[in-house]
DNA sequence: TGTACATCAGTGAACGCGCGTTCACTGATGTAC
DNA sequence: TGTACATCAGTGAACGCGCGTTCACTGATGTAC
């Protein structure tokens, strides 16, 4: 019976103990079930057990609240485009095709952090902390986009941040469109992985760089 | 002094005469000025001139009128993109190239119309004629590429649906991301514009277009 | 080890507000004869 | 051309509701000595 103050997660004295924690999963909760959109601070903190008042001890407003999330969901998903680029192994084509699947994976997986961070209209400005999480994560694309820029004939290679956003915005495009299980999606001929690995392919056949997942992998 | 029932727009009776025109209007501004999230039926009777209550002549609740503003948006759209095409003068590259930008600037130019396209949420199940507007200006897009594909070699023509899909997913993932005048704009080394036309470019160099730009315009 | 005290993180009651929605109503318009 | 009547498209008052926010408060925790 030795509750221990913020282990297990069933403390039940006066003090919530994780009240900001619990509070962003409440937020994630609403966001995938109502959207961004029909998510207020007042419910949260009723979904988190807590009075109406309680949420002021940890955030300003719902803004702050979303925009916490939002952070929250750009260092998660850094690190699972880290983790998939895993430094450009066993070679960067194939990292880097691996890098768009866990970017595909991380929308449909986490559509709520997906929302709050590319759909709620959460300013990039007037949240320093936030913008850092959000070029830190695209700092990782631009990255692997420089690695496999690098393994192209030294004439004609491409300028590396016109690249990176381009496979951002091919990426993001068929996430926003496709990628989810919104009811705004609509039939497709082929799976958005398939729709990305393939236009990634043509895009980097038309800047000279030959086929090479035929060969590296089955 | 003859006012026309319906002509001026300072017609001033009890009836309102253009209520319905009115509504849109105050939710497209209203869409614009504080994003789709946060706009009410209330708000946008007052900003109509008009009784809380009247706006329930049009529309059963603020979701169809949001609804009508997505499908007015898409049949918009289409009408633009059909212009911009032009059937494909002078010749489908050039034409394509031109769609392109068109798609560009209506997302910057009408940003509440796209905001409630594409990112609202309006599910386009439950609403046929939505589903078809959305469906009509994919079809020019779809369309379009069919006419593109048709002057290439004949051995290794793309499957139409897929480059069409990928066609768009670009654009809207350009447009999305930086293409408008959000505060959520990250500055870019190249114009949306520009941004696209090369994404493009380079895609159909990988499907083995040869630049035709080049030689067809200055 | 115990006690006093400061601080932290919550309570719960209260408020004003705007929204969504309903209701009986009424002025304006259209139409039959 | 005029009159009676049906219908349309609005009014405005009212309601219940949930949200955001403030306030004095209080139980729990941490710390100095």
């Amino acid at each position: 019976m030795s509750w221990s103050k913020k282990g297990g997660g069933e403390s039940r004295g006066y003090h919530h103990g994780n009240l900001k924690e619990a509070l962003i999963r409440a937020a994630l909760d609403l966001i995938a079930k109502k959207g961004a959109a029909g998510f207020t601070f007042a419910e949260a903190a009723r979904w988190a057990g807590v009075s109406p008042a309680a949420p002021y001890r940890h955030y300003r407003d719902r803004d702050e609240l979303l925009s916490d999330v939002a952070r929250r969901g750009f260092d998660l998903f850094q690190a699972a485009l880290v983790r998939a680029w895993d430094d450009g192994r066993p070679d960067p084509a194939t990292a880097f095709d691996r890098m768009g699947k866990a970017y595909l994976e991380f929308a449909r997986n986490e559509p709520a952090y997906y929302s709050a961070m590319f759909e709620a209209g959460v300013p990039l400005d007037g949240h320093p902390d936030l913008r850092q999480s959000s070029d830190a994560a695209f700092g990782v694309l631009r990255g692997a986009t420089e690695k496999l820029i690098a393994t192209m004939p030294a004439q004609n290679r491409p300028p590396v941040m016109m690249m990176a956003l381009h496979i951002w915005a091919l990426s993001h495009g068929i996430a926003s469109l496709f990628g989810r299980g919104d009811s705004a999606r609509r039939p497709l001929p082929m799976s958005a992985e398939e729709l990305l690995e393939a236009g990634t392919l043509l895009y980097l056949r038309g800047l000279g760089v030959p086929d090479s997942s035929k060969t590296t992998r089955s």
